[in-house]
RNA sequence: GGGCGCGUAGCUCAGCUGGCUAGAGCGCUUCCCUUACAAGGAAGAUGUCGGGGGUUCGAGUCCCUCCGCGCCCACCA
């Protein structure tokens, strides 16, 4: 406790409090309670790839407040911080940050540095190759400077996080959870590996999962091709025309489908067309998912342009001809035969020649120069009707990518889906946080196609604790995997090697070879919940804290971390991983666009925003928006919220600056019970709409009643509060009640200012102390009082209009009025009487009469300014 | 194409299960150094509650429809 000081300030706050919370531990929690008298939050890991703004503000503020809520009405929160630090994205921002790039080939360089910038801060062009090893090195370098950045700005934000209780997504106890996980799920067969057709990125060159992809409208163009038609029969006889966006992918069709419902389609169906240039005999089939209205209304199904060819190929059973290579190439050795040499042989043509003279025209290009090189063919051949048609259309990309997906054959990893019914069965029992979140989650389970692939071939991230035998004449067997046991995890397969076997063993013949691939880094984050509360990792901790009570994200990721994380929850534990889930919105710009550093529209960074409006001033800002709600960036909002935190200073100071209250006073008098009674409700409501994670609206409630407290009740009462006696003490009581409530019910979103404030006349920190009970207000408040209620309306308008008066009159608000006639009807009139001194003190009225009358209005007579 | 959300004063938003003359703050106008606060205080002006129907004694609040904005999803030859 200390005392009021004289000129109160904001100024410091900040970094006393923190400094404080940080010696006595206020947020360290206490594992000594037990799991119902803990509220547990898995906090979303921030990528530490991405730049810091003030989107990541908001959202961590508004699970803050809930924290703190909740650790006021009594629980024990579990408030851990995670920092993610794995995958594709920290990976590119490696490459960007040191230019270098990777390459496993390369043998461990233990004197490398990376390439400096030269005096303009610039990196060299072109990236230096370094070794697996290396570059996990730099990752981690990187990785370690921005969790330092995050670490300052949650702190100054006030985040009531446990410090100690902080994990990374690639350290050892989440590498070993996440293979831990993988493990159990390989040994049901969940997780399985399996060679099929991939999406994939050519310019990282790795395969891409269904929940990574964006569409992106980009310009293409229709290309009508005819095929042979031997048998005739078609609508134009011998020949049919087809459209499409691919051509370049010809030498990889495997037949021509149309919708079985299709007219002029029918006669073809189980009848073969032949390829136009490349002479290859391909079947037409019928399938439902082809569009009559669409081109000529039969299509080339290819291995593989989009995903419909990869659906089509899978339920008809169509042979595979991939043409494209993992760099985004044309694989540079085909070659078409007149027969088939073995069984199963896809490159035979009717001729050969021919065929192999348009390829070598394809050969080892880009999609792009492919398609180029195939139109001039086609045209040279007058095979094509006309020029290409320009259109634009949508195309799947990587949302982090620079070109459209191809999709590959490729052995990877997957986690088998259950069915979407019963993904959605089992998040039944979850809440979300507005409710109608709930659709994307079940929009997203409803959609899946296929399971979900967790193999990336990158370099940076958790790997799979596999090896592959080596047979004795060097090849290896990639679905014979060797497994880890999971006393030795974690592993890295290519440092670790795998039992039975010796390090001489690797890639020898009759040895093993190292899985080279890493997880997706959706498969560890998935773990949150059980990283966090270090599942089989200390069981005491996981018995208190799991399932977790929270887990707070943005919209944006419900089909990613939200879907994954119940799914592999329920496939391990067959339970939710957590209870609610707390949905936040963006942070957008005035024109609504969400607000980021690539379209230049984030002008201030954080720190600069924490630093110019103090950290309750931001905090404000962000608890304007309820869960699920975009917020404007908005500098305005935040100098009110700082000017909320002046005005709860200075309103402190006064409250307790009249004095303590003769021991043993209770609150009497009219205006003070209405207060009294008005707060009781106002706590009421605020408890209500928390519970229901709707914090914002328990922020406006309270401010509104703040307002009103220090505009009329602190005006009305402070003159009798001066003097002395029972009706002095019955405001100094309610005064005080009602200062330490409203503190408590800031604190949440105010907790610099509010535990200032507290310091100045309490023990202990505001935050580990009691949410106040409406019920206690009650009884302070002498029990219910409904007259009271009107006592405190009427002389906040008579109050309102004596105002008027001398504001009217251009005169000073201590001028005198000498008298005062107030009109109203009589039970108005009856309540006013009850505050009648407190509203003749505070408008300094020297005589106030009353007369019936239908409404209210004031009449008065100022006395001579001077 | 399907779905979700939003559209209330110049701006940012309240308005819960329909009910007295539609609210707050910012901004704006006028005024006030009043001993908690001039990084303040008082008072004031400003709205066809997106448009059109309907239910009802009564609708910003419920139903239908249209328009605009945002987001999510989509099998995109």
């Amino acid at each position: 406790m200390s005392s009021i000081p004289d000129k109160p300030t904001l100024d410091g706050l900040e970094a006393k409090w923190r400094a404080i919370w940080d010696e006595q531990g206020t947020y360290r929690f206490d594992r000594s309670k037990t799991r119902d008298e803990v509220y547990s939050i898995d906090t979303p890991p921030p990528t530490v790839s991405g730049s810091l703004h003030i989107g990541h503000v908001m959202s961590y503020t508004h699970t803050d407040t809930v924290a703190r809520y909740q650790r006021m009405q009594g629980k024990e929160v579990f408030y851990p911080m995670g920092w993610d630090d794995n995958g594709l994205n920290v990976e590119r921002r490696v490459q960007l940050l040191t230019a270098t790039l990777c390459d496993p080939s390369l043998p461990y360089d233990p004197d490398f540095t990376p390439p400096q910038p030269d005096e303009k801060g610039r990196l060299p062009k072109d990236p230096v190759r370094i070794s697996r090893p290396n570059f996990v090195e730099l990752c981690e370098e990187v990785v370690v400077q921005m969790e330092e950045e995050y670490h300052e700005l949650w702190s100054t934000v006030g985040l009531s996080v446990d410090w100690d209780q902080t994990y990374t997504t690639i350290g050892p106890v989440a590498s070993r959870i996440s293979q831990k996980g993988f493990l159990r799920l390989l040994e049901r067969g969940i997780a399985y590996r399996s060679g099929a057709p991939t999406l994939w990125d050519v310019d990282m060159q790795t395969a891409v999962a269904q929940a990574e992809l964006e569409d992106r409208e980009v310009p293409g163009a229709y290309h009508k091709l005819s095929f042979g038609l031997p048998g005739g029969g078609g609508p134009d006889g011998d020949v049919v025309w087809i459209d499409t966006t691919r051509p370049e992918l010809l030498p990889a069709c495997v037949a021509l489908v149309a919708h079985p419902d299709d007219e002029r389609y029918q006669p073809l169906f189980g009848h073969r067309a032949v390829t136009p240039l490349f002479g290859v005999e391909v079947p037409i089939v019928a399938h439902e998912l082809a569009q009559p209205d669409k081109g000529t209304g039969i299509a080339m199904i290819c291995t593989f342009g989009d995903t419909t060819d990869v659906i089509w190929w899978r339920e008809l059973g169509l042979p595979i001809r991939p043409v494209v290579r993992h760099d985004g190439r044309f694989e540079r050795e085909l070659a078409w035969t007149a027969t088939a040499d073995h069984d199963g042989d896809v490159w035979v043509s009717t001729d050969p020649d021919a065929a192999n003279a348009a390829y070598a025209e394809l050969a080892g290009k880009t999609v792009f120069s492919a398609q180029k090189a195939i139109v001039e063919l086609l045209q040279a051949a007058g095979r094509m009707d006309g020029d290409p048609r320009p259109i634009t259309h949508p195309v799947k990309f990587w949302e982090n990518g620079k070109k459209p997906l191809e999709i590959v054959t490729s052995n990877q990893w997957f986690i088998r889906y259950p069915p979407a019914s019963e993904i959605i069965e089992r998040a039944k029992g979850l809440e979300f946080h507005p409710e109608y979140m709930r659709v994307r989650f079940e929009d997203w389970a409803n959609g899946l196609q296929g399971d979900w692939n967790i193999t990336r071939q990158r370099f940076f991230g958790v790997p799979f604790p596999i090896w592959y035998p080596i047979d004795d004449e060097g090849l290896v067997d990639y679905l014979s995997p060797i497994v880890a046991t999971e006393d030795m995890l974690p592993v890295d397969p290519t440092t670790m090697v795998p039992p039975g076997y010796d390090e001489s063993q690797r890639n020898q013949p009759g040895g093993f070879a190292a899985d080279p691939d890493v997880m997706d880094t959706w498969n560890t984050s998935s773990m949150s919940p059980q990283i966090a509360s270090k599942w089989e990792e200390d069981p005491d901790l996981f018995e208190r804290v799991y399932p977790m009570d929270l887990r707070p994200q943005a919209h944006e990721i419900i089909r990613t971390w939200l879907f994954s994380t119940v799914v592999k929850a329920h496939e391990l534990f067959d339970d939710l991983p957590f209870r609610h889930a707390g949905i936040s919105g963006f942070v957008v710009d005035p024109d609504r666009k969400k607000l980021s550093k690539s379209k230049g529209n984030a002008q201030q960074g954080p720190f600069e925003l924490l630093e110019q409006y103090g950290a309750d001033g931001v905090r404000y800002w962000a608890c304007g928006a309820g869960p699920g709600r975009d917020l404007a960036m908005d500098e305005g909002q935040m100098k009110i919220g700082r000017r909320l935190a002046i005005k709860l200073l200075n309103a402190s100071k006064f409250a307790l600056g009249i004095g303590e209250p003769a021991a043993g006073a209770t609150v009497t008098e009219a205006l003070d019970r209405a207060m009294l009674l008005g707060l009781a409700d106002l706590v009421d409501e605020a408890t209500r709409v928390f519970d229901g994670y709707d914090y914002a609206r328990a922020l406006e409630r309270t401010e509104t009643f703040f307002w009103t407290f220090t505009d009329d009740h602190l005006e009305l009462v402070k003159g009798r509060a001066y003097g002395s006696g029972a009706e002095a003490d019955s405001a100094k009581v309610a005064l005080r009640l009602a200062l330490q409530t409203l503190l408590k019910l800031f604190a949440p979103f105010l907790p610099y200012v509010t535990e200032e404030v507290w310091s100045w006349w309490q023990e202990g920190s505001i935050h580990r102390s009691p949410w106040p009970v409406a019920e206690e207000l009650r009884e302070a408040a002498g029990g219910p009082d409904d007259g009271a209620a009107l006592t405190r309306t009427v002389a906040g308008e008579v109050l309102s209009l004596l105002r008027k008066a001398k504001s009217d009159a251009k005169v000073s608000m201590r001028t005198e009025i000498m008298s005062a006639t107030v009109t109203d009807t009589p039970e108005r009139l009856a309540a006013l009487e009850r505050a009648r001194a407190d509203v003749v003190d505070a408008g300094r009225v020297v005589e106030l009469v009353t007369a019936e009358g239908d409404n209210l209005s004031v009449e008065t007579r100022l006395a001579e300014a001077g």
